[in-house]
DNA sequence: TGTTTTATTGCAACATTATTGCAAAACAAT
DNA sequence: ATTGTTTTGCAATAATGTTGCAATAAAACA
């Protein structure tokens, strides 16, 4: 595990944002320091790692955001604005469905992974 | 607005089943009927019609499910398998999170879509 | 029922996002 | 400095989804 200077950068950018970020928007943060592949292998080492986690958007490309690699967190709640394709970090206070919002909510998916009863009784994972 | 043998058996195919259905998974329903392109086209048309929705899952990639023209629903639950990659619909009574669950969770994601406030500010949608 | 109109389909090509093999380069340790 | 290993870049490939355009088929109507 080397601390190079791609590492380092990507890291940096998806540490200090205020929301998770996609490919694109990370590649324009960092700049010209390395090829578009060495970003997607970057990503996917800190991911292992535990620096980052990777979800899919609405729009079915992923999204990277920093976590402690101690913190073992298993929820987020996000917010994925239709109109900018922003997806922006909330938590847990942010969220009352029925009370005055600031954002309005076109669609609400709730997606809960893990192993549904057949695969936990036969642990393929 | 034809109902052409596509659309009826690729409607018919998600209307009946349990749960949200990626395109593999249609193509491999509907059999040699049509082509891919025309699935994709069907289930475009299908969506803008207000007959099914379309969400991405967590490896990316989108799933359809029914949903009844009239019915304005704007909530869904899904449980997406990590092992089979199956998503199920499930409806509110069965997610629990404390309580003792048949599912395992390893992951969850609540992603709640529409306008931020400066979008909503600005009308942009 | 035959004709017309228009939506739908199929083909091929293209687009986007992401991944892989492999040799070269960079790093860390001795 | 030399060695061993990780990381990088290039080029190619994969997977998923989209588009242009001519051919076809559904619906409407005479």
């Amino acid at each position: 595990m080397r601390n190079t200077p791609a590492r380092r950068k990507i890291l940096a950018v998806i540490t200090n944002s205020d929301h998770i970020l996609s490919y694109p928007e990370i590649k324009a943060l960092i700049g010209e320091i390395c090829s578009r592949v060495t970003i997607y292998r970057v990503l996917e080492r800190l991911e292992q790692e535990g620096a980052i986690y990777k979800v899919a958007g609405v729009d079915g490309t992923f999204r990277f955001g920093s976590q402690s690699p101690k913190d073992n967190r298993n929820s987020y709640i996000h917010f994925s604005c239709n109109a900018c394709r922003s997806v922006t970090k909330l938590n847990e206070d942010s969220v009352t469905i029925n009370g005055p919002l600031m954002h309005q909510i076109h669609f609400s998916y709730l997606s809960i992974t893990g192993l549904c009863p057949e695969c936990r009784e036969s642990q393929k994972i």
